[in-house]
DNA sequence: GTGCTATCTTGTCAACGGCAAGATTGGGTC
DNA sequence: GACCCAATCTTGCCGTTGACAAGATAGCAC
């Protein structure tokens, strides 16, 4: 193992985001993450300052993702409630972090900049802002309640359309 | 002050609320808390075991309030959902903590009870298990969305209702 | 090869959660 | 009223953590 790791900024989001989806952000330590990715306790601290930091990077890292997600998933308010909605249970770690102000550097600026890509991939397919913010409640409260348990079945997709569908509809 | 505290769990609970509402779960200190209390450091440990135990108490001090905030607002769906973001306004702490099960003895008996009761508050509502996850959705997902800044604006209330409204229509 | 800067390490500190063992209290029993 | 007992609370301790400071190392430009 060389001094220098080389990566350690992605390794540790990547770790850190895994950690959380497992034991949620309160069980997330960053001497371990530094062990894990072989490096000194202080290593993360220079790379994000401090706690806080690297969950900032890992929800500006959520946001970015989810940004892409949704354009991917096209024009159809359907098909975008359902790339959500697939998209919090296939990343936990990250969504559970990226609505948390409390964890957050809720004012950096890359934060910011991804979260603004994601609402704006989100305004682009409702054709209002009040439609926006129903399927995007629709879509969110769903995907909380199915992580938290709440609601649960089968499959994800099967069970969330249609009560996406009930907001979805022209 | 006397040896006995007399109402440590209330008081704990309470300001366990208080304190979550303020800095998230995981801003919590059990010794602060005692030392608000005026007891000493190990005195919540009796009472609750361990921190999941305290955010266990507050969750269902939470459910059970959830459930009677229902049954208040009557038969009608949306002035169930507006009553479900003005509890999730209302009570920022517990509802904060409610639907994390990281943070919670899952399994908790009390905890159990409780929810079963707002979640039977809730079904009794809907006209069917869909139209009932539907609005459970929304209502959640708007709160949540609001809680955490995404979503904002004068008044808690005016903003949610037009969005409540396309999933409360009969 | 020399200096510069980003990266990482070692060492330290206060605070925290949890546990064990003991002190205090109030209520029930005779 | 005296005694006992269970509930409640305290003191003391341990390992872990996040944060900070100061120094070591490595890659890079020139």
């Amino acid at each position: 193992m060389s001094y220098h790791h080389g990566d350690l900024r992605r390794a540790m989001t990547a770790a850190a985001a895994t950690a959380v989806a497992e034991r949620g952000p309160a069980g997330l330590s960053l001497r371990e993450l530094a062990r894990l990715a072989g490096v000194s306790h202080a290593a993360p601290a220079h790379h994000f300052g401090d706690k806080a930091g690297v969950l900032t990077a890992v929800a500006t890292e959520g946001f970015t993702l989810l940004a892409a997600t949704l354009k991917e998933a096209g024009d159809d308010l359907l098909a975008a409630g359902v790339a959500y909605v697939r998209f919090a249970v296939d990343h936990p770690g990250h969504f559970a972090v990226m609505f948390d102000r409390s964890l957050l550097h809720a004012d950096d600026a890359d934060l910011r900049e991804a979260e603004q890509a994601s609402s704006a991939a989100l305004a682009g397919l409702a054709p209002d802002a009040s439609a926006a913010r129903a399927a995007w409640s629709v879509a969110h409260g769903f995907a909380s309640l199915w992580l938290s348990g709440a609601i649960s079945g089968p499959d994800v997709v099967a069970a969330a359309e249609p009560v996406l569908r009930r907001v979805a509809l022209p």
